[in-house]
DNA sequence: GTGAAAGCGCTAACAC
DNA sequence: GTGTTAGCGCTTTCAC
């Protein structure tokens, strides 16, 4: 018999599985087992216990559910930054894989800063989380560290290393990078302005190597500039700005991120070129505007869902008890070629004057 | 003394305060006490449980601790749509005020779905959130109704309506786009064409409520043409590309959400028009390329910081035991005109031939 | 089947 | 202070 203690305070309006049992004059066992289908609902008892809930507006507790199942179907999500149109297709995409799953995605954000980073993972692992995925902030380590330790299954998304503790889904972004490259090159391109984020994070490194590869298996008069941009659109305006004064224009811009596109875009047309005839200009990651320019922009595009659909598959895989050991998987990019995807005006240097 | 149930199942790797209570020799509240910093940890009992805490790599279960305080820190948020800027924008900003104030957002979107919203939000009720936001989607009832019977303390966002059964937060719709539109009118624009996306969301119909306030306080000779756009990019550029097609050209286009804008920008240049000067263009709703066109595009930006924060101070008074009717307060938006506000070439009617 | 009862991990009351 | 203990709401055994 439930003993009336006053002293565990209790909300006059929650109502709960043991009320609705009295009401129904069955047993919580019952009401339980009828909730989750354990038991027939269409008999004198179930139909009870059916009534009551709706009587009493019972809404089951998942806290203490979950306790004492001792598991969750929940999967927590930790991504750099919300706004970034990636990760908000990212989420999006894996929301609809947890539904057609019975699981459900927490999603925070780490605000790219290492250490909201680590605390958002402690957290959910508090909450005893079953799976976790981790798109990691610059220079995190201590997430995937830390997680290679715990027993809940993790997968790393986008920002991967390859020879990593946890498994990971990412794209190809060296062989994405060099296959544009190579075809700037070929299309007679000999100055070409790479622009970049930070290489301190994994996959801006890796589309940087991409870019020197081809660079370097070009034989004869070739010339890159590398301009580190910052995160954001008018870090990388200035970064331009700066770079456009004090060198001559080139004949392509290559931009490995997506708000430095905007930049790029945005620049040259203050400088009176237009992207697609008097320079070319590509951009890693798609955005709805780049296909609704004049001439449309090029770009790589990640395929984000799939790479959610592998991420989610993996995770289930090790939910579901899968061992061996950890796995990175590639993605391969698509090219959109688009308008500004041409060549030279005057088929080799800079525009305008020779060096 | 715990009894070795071997029924009650309990994971392998899971450690208990009490393994770390056996552990450091002292009692479960006493390690309860330390970790929550009722007692000073600094003496050897202190230093003692934080020991065991490292060594066992003790982790408090959230759950539980939920379940006994029977009071969570968590808010519950439900958007239409992680890949719309502004719930983006809206998510960042809530996740600010939460980390300022102890308590954690959990984000979940209704895919623009009302059944998926009412999922949601049951289940969020069912975690025991201490309060909820809502931004309904388009046509959805049940959420706020059901949501006026709970005792849970919740805040309509976005798409409020004056005279709500629950508080809400959102901007002054009809009074920014009757500005405008008046603007238009005075600059000379005398055939306007007006995109909108569908008037069962009720912040869109407040706006074409402004339109038409404005509009019909000209006395004079005035054109408006509505024109339903549909959800995306792709619907709006039809509708424009078959409105373009049967009517004069207009000398001003007003979109009242932010794919229209994209759609408009796209069709005027398609069609050889340049917006600034052959054709104004006005946007509800900022994004970043809007101001990084040539000439930039003026846009009504809503202030998306304050409205999460006036939506955060509502919700924590109501936590807090704030009693009284529900409100709805209204933001004013924020009019950046830049190089598209312009009048129209010549003074007057349609660009091109007079009607 | 069905009800009684134990107990998930934790915190808060209460003796000591 | 500190340890003991009851119990949050639920599920699951176990005896009937």
């Amino acid at each position: 018999m439930r003993r009336e203690n006053p002293s565990q305070r209790r909300s006059a309006s929650a109502v709960s599985i043991r009320d609705v049992a009295q009401r129904a004059g069955v047993s919580p066992g019952s009401v339980s087992n009828v909730l989750n289908g354990k038991r027939r609902r269409d008999d004198p008892i179930g139909r009870a216990v059916l009534e009551a809930v709706k009587a009493l507006d019972y809404r089951p507790n998942a806290i203490a559910s979950s306790l004492r199942r001792a598991e969750s179907r929940v999967i927590g999500l930790v991504i750099p930054d919300f706004q970034n149109p990636f990760f908000a297709e990212l989420v999006a995409e894996l929301e609809r894989c947890a539904e057609e799953t019975g699981y459900r995605i927490v999603a925070t954000s780490s605000r790219e800063s290492a250490d909201v980073e680590s605390r958002e993972i402690r957290e959910l692992l508090g909450w005893r989380v079953a799976g976790l995925f981790l798109a990691p902030t610059a220079g995190s380590t201590y997430g995937r560290e830390h997680l290679a330790d715990q027993d809940v299954p993790s997968v790393i998304v986008d920002r991967v290393f390859e020879k990593d503790l946890i498994d990971g889904v990412g794209v190809d972004n060296a062989e994405a990078t060099e296959a544009v490259m190579r075809e700037l090159i070929e299309l007679g391109h000999r100055r070409i302005l790479v622009a970049y984020f930070d290489d301190a994070v994994s996959n801006v490194a890796e589309r940087l190597d991409g870019v020197r590869r081809a660079a370097m298996r070009r034989d004869g008069p070739l010339h890159v500039d590398y301009l580190a941009c910052g995160p954001t659109v008018e870090s990388a305006l200035a970064a331009f700005e700066k770079h456009f004064d004090a060198n001559p224009v080139p004949t392509a811009i290559f931009c490995l991120f997506n708000t430095a596109t905007l930049a790029a875009y945005s620049i040259t047309r203050k400088r009176g070129l237009e992207a697609g005839r008097d320079v070319a200009l590509v951009g890693f990651d798609d955005s709805a505007w780049l296909a609704h320019m004049t001439p449309p922009i090029a770009a790589i595009v990640q395929p984000v869902q799939v790479i959610a659909r592998r991420a989610w598959s993996m995770l289930m895989g090790r939910i579901g008890g899968g061992l061996g050991p950890a796995r990175t998987e590639r993605v391969s990019c698509r090219f959109e070629r688009r308008g500004t995807m041409t060549p030279p005006r005057n088929g080799g240097m800079e525009a305008g004057r020779r060096k």
